[in-house]
DNA sequence: CTACGAAGTAACTAAAATGGTTACAACGGT
DNA sequence: ACCGTTGTAACCATTTTAGTTACTTCGTAG
């Protein structure tokens, strides 16, 4: 990998823009505070809205939160952003040789490991809420 | 990003190799069990090299582990095969807009979250020695 | 009902990371 | 001196990312 996507940064700045000012907030309006192209912030909201965080408007333009920000965790967004394919932050490398007892027991004993070492890290991230973000832009 | 390069789980596959089979482990050998080109495995094998895990004998062939594998853990190999950009595993979009009060603190508000995160990944990582995955190689 | 601003989306691009491959130089012991 | 091995450089195809242009669809105000 390089690095965790910046969507995910992005649909949290989203969000926040949405529950502070759940007015004016176009795309364009989230894209000049983000400072990228409002394209960028469309795909994004077609993300959140699919996780069903957000309503968005079309036609008539906008944004809500379809839930408290006290019930959205940074969790549900990394998830809505689909960062990493079918949730699985590590990659094993593919068909290792079976005949080695290394290469046939690798994988099994691996994903336990990572696995675990994922969940730590979601844990953490559904310790914090939207609400508790906002709160310090204050 | 998609997925964590599976430069992590092929490194922990090849010194779990040199730690079970401390002779024979050439390049080509180690390739043979990953299932892998044999220079996918020098390259892997210069950067566990560089950390200090291993010492790799040029000419003669085969490598031995420098520390003990009840002092490895998965985090020394991890940062050994340097899977993210100066270990920021999340990455945060740049120049927000610094006159929206979201744009001027998502940053550092974000920051601490996701440094909480990573670490927390880390030291699950880190409880993790490779003596304690070769007992499961058998 | 038309116009206009906004969302939805397809298509294209440049840049970067990944994993594999070929090729060749350097090393070291038989 | 030979031969297998390590150390690298160079190249490639594939994929992801983020940005951009362009066009359609939507919904309300005039």
């Amino acid at each position: 990998m390089k690095q965790i996507s910046t969507r995910f940064s992005i649909a949290v700045h989203t969000l926040s823009l949405i529950a502070v000012s759940p007015n004016d907030c176009t795309g364009d309006y989230i894209a000049g505070s983000v400072n990228t192209n409002p394209v960028v912030i469309r795909r994004i909201m077609g993300m959140l809205k699919k996780a069903g965080l957000v309503d968005v408007r079309p036609g008539v333009g906008g944004a809500s939160l379809l839930k408290d920000p006290n019930q959205i965790t940074l969790l549900d967004v990394y998830r809505a952003v689909n960062v990493t394919e079918e949730n699985q932050l590590f990659r094993i490398h593919e068909n290792p040789n079976i005949r080695c007892p290394v290469g046939r027991n690798i994988e099994q004993v691996l994903q336990t490991e990572l696995r675990d070492a994922q969940s730590a890290l979601e844990q953490r991230l559904a310790q914090t809420t939207l609400a508790q973000l906002i709160d310090r832009f204050k």
